[in-house]
DNA sequence: ACCAATTTAGGACACTTGACAAGGTTTGTC
DNA sequence: GACAAACCTTGTCAAGTGTCCTAAATTGGT
């Protein structure tokens, strides 16, 4: 029964920063803090009413700011929105990225780590109610599309790795494939089990289950012969 | 090998219709058609523009109506979302019922055939831009999520009863959550092998991977001991 | 052929939206 | 304390939104 140590877990949870801001130039502090208001204001509505909400106006309301001072700091709602998406994707990269560094346990172990981290992450409601409409976005706009993916394929390096040390024998292109249905694997359950969602209450045990099948394909795949 | 026999599926592809109309009552047949063309118009501009572009408006004109002709059909823009949401998840509903008419082969075979119809039905334009919509949407919509949530309890059904068959050891409780972790985990494809994602070449790898993964964890899936 | 039920047309209303411009206020620096 | 850059307020604009109303045209059954 390799899968029933997970509150041994060496990390209990990732904190997500909401949002990560990147290194002001410029300016005065006054405007950086308002400019991070805003943000966090829109990044709230996002989550409470979902991207229809994200107007000018309401994001002006909600940080108490009138609509020409929010349009001195963000010219256009495009580029407010861009500049949200930035900062909510750089946040989960800088997570992703750190997750990277836990090399000291068994590769098994830190399959089964990382994807319950992953799993929490994603009964979040910031997580639960956030990726849905990117995912939607990312049907009609290039720009999220890429910044999407871009995010993904830093969530699967730690995948990969451990994937290699599993299976030395197999084509990187396997590693790539096997990372990805995993990672894919656990978005999907966003919809069923994140947030409020009608099994939020089984998450416990379909990441026993997630974790226990993830780990017989890699350790069993074979790809077609042909 | 026994996954290996793709091509010898007995459906070769599902055609999932676009809309379910319900049965007419009452009313001219002109007036019904018009309805139609409504819905049909507004599923158009859903895929290919996102939610956002449904306004009334532009519903109208893409059929070709004036506004006021398509407040006479659907008084409200909410009746008229409801309505297309209805005809959408019943076009689906109608063709996961009919997959549970496939009972004639083992079920290893069913299963890859079950999970074969829906990686395809992923992989349409269609699917890959509503779906995404309708998980934004339910965050906030209990209408939707309700709606959305029935819509895959059938597609679970004949997962359910595959599995059943595998494992009749099981408590219905798992057989539940094994076909839950089934569906969300080809759901989540949805977002990197879909329509015009960057994995949509190795959907058939992909496939292969999924079915092996899903076919192993019902077999030696063990709930926790406790 | 008629007529009532139904469907279409066209416009009006009140409101929200993103964007802009011109002026006033604060902030840091010399 | 002057001065310029940064920040904020106020008001306005055209375009787009959902909803409603009235009158004309069409339809289907008699």
């Amino acid at each position: 029964m390799p899968f029933s140590n997970l509150e041994s877990r060496r990390f209990k949870s990732i904190a997500i920063a909401d949002l990560a801001f990147p290194a002001r130039e410029g300016g005065y502090s006054k405007g950086h803090e308002t400019r991070e208001q805003i943000l966090s204001s829109a990044l709230h509505l996002l989550v409470e009413e979902g991207y229809s909400a994200l107007s000018m106006r309401k994001v002006a309301a909600t940080c108490g700011l009138k609509i020409g001072n929010l349009t001195y700091h963000f010219a256009t709602r495009e580029e407010l929105i861009r500049a949200l998406l930035d900062a909510l994707i750089s946040a989960y990269e800088v997570e992703f990225d750190a997750i990277l560094q836990f090399t000291d346990e068994a590769p098994e172990e830190r399959l089964a780590e990382v994807c319950g981290l992953i799993l929490e992450d994603i009964r979040t409601k910031k997580t639960t109610h956030v990726f849905p409409e990117l995912w939607a976005l990312s049907n009609h706009d290039p720009f999220v599309l890429e910044r999407v993916q871009e995010l993904y394929t830093r969530a699967r390096r730690s995948l990969l790795e451990i994937i290699r040390e599993l299976r030395p024998d197999l084509s990187p292109q396997c590693h790539e494939d096997l990372a990805l249905f995993i990672s894919a694997s656990m978005e999907g359950l966003t919809v069923f089990a994140g947030y409020r969602k009608p099994f939020e209450g089984r998450m416990d045990q379909l990441e026993r289950m997630a974790i226990q099948s993830f780990l017989r394909i890699v350790q069993i795949y074979q790809p077609a012969s042909s």
